[in-house]
RNA sequence: GCCCAUAUAGCUCAGUCGGUAGAGCACUUCCUUGGUAAGGAAGAGGUCACCAGUUCAAGUCUGGUUAUGGGCUCCA
């Protein structure tokens, strides 16, 4: 008779087998009727399984985060069970879990229009409500596949019928709906009551782009409508900050027909950029780098010998001069290896860190770009460091100090790491390996941060890190990395001197800490939704009069405070303080100096903060000095 | 590249049944000199993305091209 050890560490003894549903019951009726699922010694089973023998339990309610995930399958067969009722012609194909929640793809003779979505969601919200039980069923393989031949559903009996013949099938029934599922689901529809569909869109059958494309609904679904409604207004305010809006608003750059994935930088936006570089290209000299530059285009035969031809054909931008072919330079590694290889180097010359701002043209899909984020000609913060073995794990520790100091001074102290190890198609000996993998586990491990292994994601020329930053609204972004590379050296005959005299091959570390500037600049506008820290502010003040009769004294202010280094503006229109105020506040300017009668007569300016706060009046010392110090910390606070 | 959608003034958008284009903001000029998020008046501004087609007539209908948006695929 089985005995129950539940989460608390308390027990239940029962006479006889029971299901989830009664031991949820036994514990209350609140319970009982919250119940979704259970853990049964580890593995999440629906409220329908019976426990025959001791076992641990947890119930789990839309509380757990297991208990959403269930909701939101269970979602996604709602939805299929809504389409068929609608549209039976339509083929019901995979509807998994996402992040937020599901999509669900159909095999249908037209797309669906947002009109038929609207309906779709009705009917989903009719059959929730309709308290409709959810039932598991078990079935052989082969009649699993001939009951969805049998119905018409092609895609799904191929599915089926590439599960191993001896597996038992899982199906869930709901009302006249049947899917095949691992499960568990929710025990009846009434537990689904928090769901919006957002879109549709196309997808490709299995994910292959040589395959049919089918109709992708993509919906949201939580525990309650409080959560649906607090992720609605995410995506409002994530609307808000698109930096594509912004950079209209703010006037930082704008992209054009003529150089699709390009960038037309304004002043306001390379202003930014430049800040930038100038403050990485500070850090790089002091942490031991040199900084290079090389050609934007390159004789093919250097990226036949590095393999990238081969490899991204399709990817590299091709010009041709006097029976050459040149490509425009897709990464900047070969480029260092040259610079490398000029001379003889001796150990002694190791490790070596060459860095540039490498700009790279990428023949990215056009249906990839977007805005910022996806471009086609980018500028990488690259640097490869020629380096030994032994040198692998020193450099990345040291690596990682610069990484983590450039993120905290863009306001990002929430990084999430992987590592990932050796692919199946790989290169280097399985002792090099090893090595390198256990190199870049023991930096991680002195940082004592948390990190997760992606085993076998790893490039073939050796393993790697990636760095991600979340931001404010929680989304994650990789930027950083560091890969360790066995190949490319070899291939392009890098070499050096070793103590014993021989010829020795470097290892060689690629590594990045923004990524690509473009990107990243994308990413703080959106993190700080325009308004940036002061440092990298376009305009870190704006000087404003009252009345014309201060036109001589703030021109002198601007003019002193553009002497000491501050970007600063002057508006000197005649126009009212109001307007001018509301016109900088909406144009993020960090400080709004005003200035009328008053402070012309005691040689101050009054200071008010872009989020509302008035500092008073204050001598033109005070303030720059107050700038000075916003800058040097590198303060996010206004 | 693939699927779907979109493209009208500098920006955000409206434009009905095919009959020669409209608002708000921004801009220019004038009035106003006003102390912390929009003072008032007048004016100017358009090859309706581009190329074809249908039609007496196309912003509007059809086809194509390009770009953009949302996905898919890809990402050295």
């Amino acid at each position: 008779m089985p005995v129950i050890a539940l989460p608390d560490g308390s027990q239940r003894e029962f006479d006889h087998p029971v299901s989830v549903h009664e031991v949820a019951a036994a514990l209350g009726p609140g319970l009982a009727k919250a119940a979704l699922a259970a853990e049964v010694d580890g593995s999440l089973v629906d409220t329908s399984h019976v426990i025959e023998q001791d076992a641990a339990v947890n119930i789990i309610t839309a509380r757990d985060p297991e208990g959403l995930e269930i909701i939101r399958h269970s979602t996604a067969h709602l939805l299929a069970h809504a389409v068929k009722q609608l549209y039976p012609s339509a083929q019901v194909t995979i509807g998994p879990v996402i992040e937020n929640g599901f999509y669900y793809d159909f095999a249908f003779e037209r797309p669906f229009t947002p009109e038929d979505l609207e309906q779709i969601e009705a009917r989903m919200k009719a059959l929730a409500s309709s308290d409709t039980a959810v039932e598991r069923l078990l079935m052989p393989r082969d009649e699993a596949v001939s009951l969805f031949r049998g119905m018409g559903e092609e895609y799904k009996a191929e599915i089926i019928a590439g599960i191993p013949a001896e597996e038992g099938i899982s199906l869930y029934r709901q009302g006249d709906f049947i899917d095949l599922c691992r499960g568990p689901h929710v025990p009846n529809t009434v537990h689904l009551k928090a769901f919006k569909l957002m879109k549709v869109a196309g997808a490709y059958w299995r994910g292959d782009s040589n395959n049919e494309t089918l109709q992708r609904i993509y919906g949201t679904a939580w525990s309650d409508a409080k959560a649906l409604k607090a992720y609605l207004r995410r995506l409002e305010e994530a609307e808000k900050r698109d930096h594509r809006r912004l950079a209209k608003a703010l006037d930082l750059f704008h992209l054009q027909e003529e150089a699709p994935g390009m960038v037309f930088w304004h002043d306001n936006g390379w202003s930014v950029y430049t800040t930038i570089q100038n403050y990485i290209r500070q850090l790089l000299r002091e942490h031991g780098y040199q900084e290079v530059h090389t050609p934007q285009i390159v004789d093919r035969s250097l990226w036949e010998k590095s393999g990238h031809w081969d490899k991204f054909a399709d990817e590299i931008f091709i010009t041709h001069s006097e029976n050459r072919d040149y490509a425009l330079k897709p990464m900047n590694c070969p480029c260092h290896i040259q610079i490398f290889n000029q001379g003889l180097k001796s150990y002694r010359d190791l490790p070596l860190r060459l860095a540039e701002f490498g700009s790279c043209h990428r023949n990215e899909l056009s249906g990839a770009l977007h805005g910022l984020m996806r471009v086609r000609n980018f500028v990488q913060d690259d640097a490869h460091i020629f380096c030994t073995e032994e040198q692998i794990q020193p450099e990345v520790s040291a690596f990682m100090d610069l990484m983590f100091e450039v993120y905290a001074a863009f306001g990002f102290d929430d990084i999430l790491i992987a590592l990932s190890t050796r692919p199946e198609k790989r290169v280097g000996s399985d002792e090099i390996w090893d090595k390198a993998e256990q190199a870049l586990e023991l930096a991680l491990n002195k940082r004592g941060l948390p990190w997760k292994r992606q085993p076998g994601e790893g490039a073939f020329y050796g393993p790697k890190i990636d760095f991600s930053l979340r931001d404010c609204l929680d989304r994650v972004w990789q930027c950083g990395t560091v890969q360790v590379d066995f190949n490319m050296p070899g291939r392009l005959d890098a070499s050096y001197v070793g103590e014993d005299s021989s010829r020795r091959t470097p290892v060689m570390l690629h590594r990045a800490i923004l990524g690509s500037l473009e990107r990243f600049i994308g990413i703080l506008i959106e993190h700080y939704a325009g308004a940036l820290p002061t440092w990298l502010a376009p305009v870190q003040a704006a000087v404003l009069t009252i009345t014309d009769q201060q036109h001589d004294y703030a021109a002198a202010v601007k003019k002193s405070l553009a002497q000491q280094g501050f970007r600063v503006k002057a508006d000197l229109r005649n126009e009212k303080i109001g307007f001018k105020i509301r016109e900088h506040t909406l144009q993020r300017i960090p400080y709004l100096l005003v200035i009328g009668d008053r402070e012309v007569e005691t040689e101050t300016v009054a200071v008010r903060k872009r989020n509302g706060d008035d500092l008073g009046g204050m001598n033109l010392d005070a303030f720059s000095e107050r700038l000075s110090t916003d800058i040097a910390n590198r303060s996010h606070s206004v």
